[in-house]
DNA sequence: CAGTGGTCTAGACCACTGA
DNA sequence: CAGTGGTCTAGACCACTGA
């Protein structure tokens, strides 16, 4: 356990700060008295003073010094589930069953479909993750087959679409808007819920560079699951 | 606009991952090639590729070299809100109505505040937040007053108990659940919602060290308000 | 065991900016 | 305008590990 001396000096300056011995805009020692303090290079420390930058824990300013960030609440890690693990971690069998499966072109009242499918047209899919055979989610999806040509055969017999994409085609970009919604009717049925009830939405797109791959709306009974978000210091 | 030679080497290589020139699990060069390539020092390579790294983009193995990394779903980036932020950018006025405020011992009954108290008691906290005078959220807060003594006095006259926390106290780590539940006889009131309206109620437990400072749970009317989460390259 | 990445040195010049 | 951080060099030794 020979940790490297960069390390160490982020560690202790973290430890610092997360101990409250240093606190929101307190200003941290120079680049140059930590040299001195713990007899390196300038750019060890530099190399510290970097990761405490980059995870958020400072701020610096030329001229004027290091000094410690004011904490932030905004961002947290966010665990988007894979249902089929989830499942399973439970204990319960996953199964995917398609609704509906349709090619078809975008709709041209819909700017979202007609960018998604870009030149090519889209493959609508429906369908419920099962837990023990009982419905958990219900999906609807939007594959553009101009980024996934190899997509057109697939059959989805037991695999769910998302788990094929997932293999499959690398994404760069995703975004995700989490939203309530009571059951309408049709999706009361699909859940076997009462009508009304309340439900977690997921939406979900993703991207390759510009050229968008899939759009999902994932419904779950609200009491049945729910996602979790995380903030920690790493390690 | 003069930008960095190792901020440059670092994004013709993220473009060259994003566009899909180079895949996951495909080789990058080495830092000595690319030395070479960009006429440089390694330590110029060296930074580039370890921003690479931390991104997540791509993974570095001994004796191996560098390889795109695989991409990952799990973990997006979840903005979590700041009413007053949230509110005041859509161009209403933001104000936190006190309901009630109490000091209180732990319940026996319950662990979670048992944890949080510690050796101390707690204040308990209910709240309204509005927008333009009517009810945006509502929320159930516990602090512990072995955490946040300075707290005893604090009036939240219009500065809601998350804000003031927030500029006070840095907390280190926390955890957000996010569920839909419909609203109860009481919460409707609150909110100025028909009963069983589908609501999202966002539970988040904040730490400093192993030391509970707040947990909060906040209701949002499912229709008015929508979480997002992101991922994608930085800049 | 040879090639890769990990770390570190002891300098240097520069851009920026607040005392 | 002096002091800070930002960047970069041209080396060095080492730890690790897969061909």
């Amino acid at each position: 356990m020979t940790r490297s001396l960069h390390d160490r000096i982020r560690s202790e300056l973290e430890a610092a700060i997360l101990s409250g011995a240093l606190g929101p805009g307190d200003r941290l020692p120079t680049e140059r008295e930590l040299m001195a303090r713990y007899d390196c290079a300038r750019m060890t420390v530099s190399k510290a003073l970097s990761t405490l930058t980059a995870t958020g824990l400072i701020e610096r300013r030329r001229r004027a010094g290091s000094f410690v960030a004011q904490p932030r609440v905004h961002s947290m890690v966010l665990d988007i589930p894979d249902l089929r693990h989830e499942i399973e971690a439970r204990g319960q069998r996953y199964g995917f069953a398609l609704i509906r499966r349709e090619t078809r072109l975008p709709s041209g009242s819909s700017a979202d479909e007609m960018q998604l499918a870009g030149t090519g047209s889209l493959l609508a899919i429906e369908g419920t993750h099962c837990a023990d055979g009982r419905p958990f989610a219900f999906e609807e999806r939007l594959i553009s087959l101009a980024a996934v040509p190899a997509l057109a055969e697939e059959e989805f017999r037991g695999v769910s679409p998302g788990a094929w994409l997932l293999h499959h085609v690398p994404w760069t970009e995703a975004e995700t808007r989490i939203v309530a919604v009571g059951a309408s009717e049709s999706l009361a049925k699909r859940l076997d819920l009462p009508f009304g009830t309340a439900c977690l939405s997921l939406e979900r797109r993703t991207w390759r560079g510009s050229a968008g791959i899939t759009q999902v709306r994932q419904y779950f009974a609200g009491s049945t699951f729910d996602l979790v978000a995380r903030f920690g210091p790493a390690g």
